[in-house]
DNA sequence: GAAATTACGTGAATCGTTTCATGTTTTGAT
DNA sequence: ATCAAAACATGAAACGATTCACGTAATTTC
């Protein structure tokens, strides 16, 4: 060993193995090398208990085998899962995951790209709400759900046909007064499409359907007064609710029962997402499915792919329907 | 710019900015410098749209402002708000977060600890139930629930305080057959506090208690079988059950329930963790709550601190009751 | 106003890898 | 036995940032 504290170099390694640099390089990255060469270096490396250096050879080869994950909140399970997968997917590759929370702190989230280019990952994947955000054309870069425009694809499930489906299901189960509920960022993003698809197919099928947008930041109270402006004599003008999310349908359910409404029997309410407790239990409501398995999969292919003029700028993933108990079927 | 396709580097701001090296490197890391120089400097690196290159850097500082996270899942809600918070204590101190999910499989575990050290990140949080995980001794440690030895401290929520708080509160609300469930390691480990807190408390009240303690991987569904064997002529053995986390509280609830039983008027039921459907509504059961921002802080803190022989080995934060519908109050 | 002191910018050496032109050894053909 | 060709180990240079011994210019002192 070098120096009692220091962690052992490859030149330590070669002066113990007495072998050149260059063959310890050619040892470790599985260049074919004689045979006796091999087992002194592989016993070298073992005896000093050397590990490379990450930072040198991420210097000398321009690699470092890191992708950055920048995201909203972990806390949120949708998120997390789409964590969970994105990283399964990547370590798959060889890769690692640099993970950004931001706190949905717009300042905090441009910092984290900045940081992640100036930390020279291989990439980024971003899951983000904000519509400024300026990614370098220089790092190869997928987002999630937003379409972020110049080389960023996007991947995202089929919100519009999450939408058509929804309203499908309810009128299936026999509503025939719809509603949307949404809250959110009133920029555009492919969360929209959920509204657009839900409209178009109340539309093809001749079934009314109102919808009630907030902005982000609105007190959640504002949507039981939205309900309670539209009950006359104990009886809401809806018998069916698709909220953008699992989590505004959970919160739409508990406000339908503390205004005495009967869910499923009065009301039906599909959520999005298709979240369940634990990540392997129950759903909590009946929802629309992301298939987030693969949008992670597809996202790791497409930030460690080669892109070309080919490359899709938006990658829809089919959605499916899960039974939750907030719909009669 | 350098050559049109490649990164500007500092040599590059100092040629155009006419000025050396070293110059630069002040600049960028804030050690005064003339004025004139200053400047010049800031406008080459804003006309280059300079980034520093963390490689070079991390080589030549041996520091990386990186810490790795090990935890087995980010699904689990638990671990993804220990991520949460971890994440933004370590960003507050200017570093940044590897996260590793090790999908629970412990081989996997091992070998993100090694790339860790490869990575030269500055220190490891390790959140795992891997009895026989190798950290080495060269690099900062701090671990969550589980006490790895070495150098590495230990930072837990009280669980003997929160088996006690479990036993006490269940008593007080009248139960008087209390049962407790577990499913995990067979290894010791901070978890098991739980029981013998819970336990000794009922000692103390001179109240009954079973136990019953499945292996990791058991199916859920020899709970069941158990509290079916406890169940005669309709009523069942306990009347106060205390269920080693939130998750298996929750299943066990639906058991019951599935039994027959009312929860909380037949049964309470009480787990462990504080989880709340997603982060911030109500408790999935009511909970001893782990203060997952404080020991999230020490964690950092502990892995950012130098340590010296007075660092305690073990840091229990103290955990606190909620109520979540499945006990009487 | 000259010498001594301070202030500060300079650039070569360095960190630990990888690469490639060079040199040495081995192999095989005649 | 000799030589050409192939095979393969060698080590200096390079990646980009930091540091420090050095040199130059500005300031102070008597």
């Amino acid at each position: 060993m070098a120096k009692p504290g220091e962690a052992p170099t490859m030149k330590d390694v070669a002066r113990e193995a007495g072998v050149s640099l260059g063959t310890v390089s050619k040892v470790i990255n599985g260049i074919p090398v004689g045979e006796s060469y091999r087992k002194k270096v592989e016993a070298a490396i073992k005896q000093l208990d050397y590990h490379i250096n990450a930072y040198a050879k991420g210097l000398k080869n321009n690699r470092t085998y890191t992708i950055a994950v920048i995201l909203p909140n972990m806390i949120n399970p949708f998120f997390g899962i789409m964590a969970h997968y994105i990283n399964r997917a990547l370590v798959r590759h060889g890769y690692r995951m640099l993970l950004c929370d931001t706190d949905y702190d717009y300042a905090k989230e441009q910092e984290m790209v900045q940081m992640a280019e100036q930390n020279k990952v291989d990439g980024i994947i971003a899951l983000t709400y904000n519509p400024d955000l300026k990614i370098s054309q220089n790092v190869r870069s997928v987002s999630i759900d937003r379409c972020l425009g110049g080389n960023t694809p996007c991947v995202a499930s089929d919100n519009y046909a999450g939408g058509r489906l929804a309203a499908q299901k309810l009128v299936e189960n026999g509503c025939r007064n719809l509603a949307f509920l949404r809250i959110g960022s009133a920029l555009a993003s492919e969360t929209n499409k959920r509204k657009d698809g839900f409209v178009a197919a109340c539309e093809a099928m001749q079934i009314p359907c109102v919808c009630k947008v907030l902005l982000d930041g609105t007190p959640i109270e504002e949507f039981e007064q939205f309900l309670r402006d539209n009950l006359t004599d104990g009886r809401l003008a809806f018998d069916g609710i698709f909220c953008v999310t699992d989590k505004l349908a959970v919160e739409t359910v508990k406000m339908l029962r503390r205004m005495g409404q009967r869910v499923p029997e009065d009301v039906q309410v599909i959520g999005y997402d298709g979240l369940r407790t634990f990540g392997d239990g129950d759903y909590y409501c009946s929802t629309i499915v992301q298939p987030a398995e693969a949008m992670a999969e597809t996202c790791v292919r497409l930030v460690l792919e080669e892109t070309d003029t080919n490359t899709p700028s938006l990658l829809c993933l089919p959605v499916s329907y899960a039974f939750g108990g907030t719909t009669k079927a």
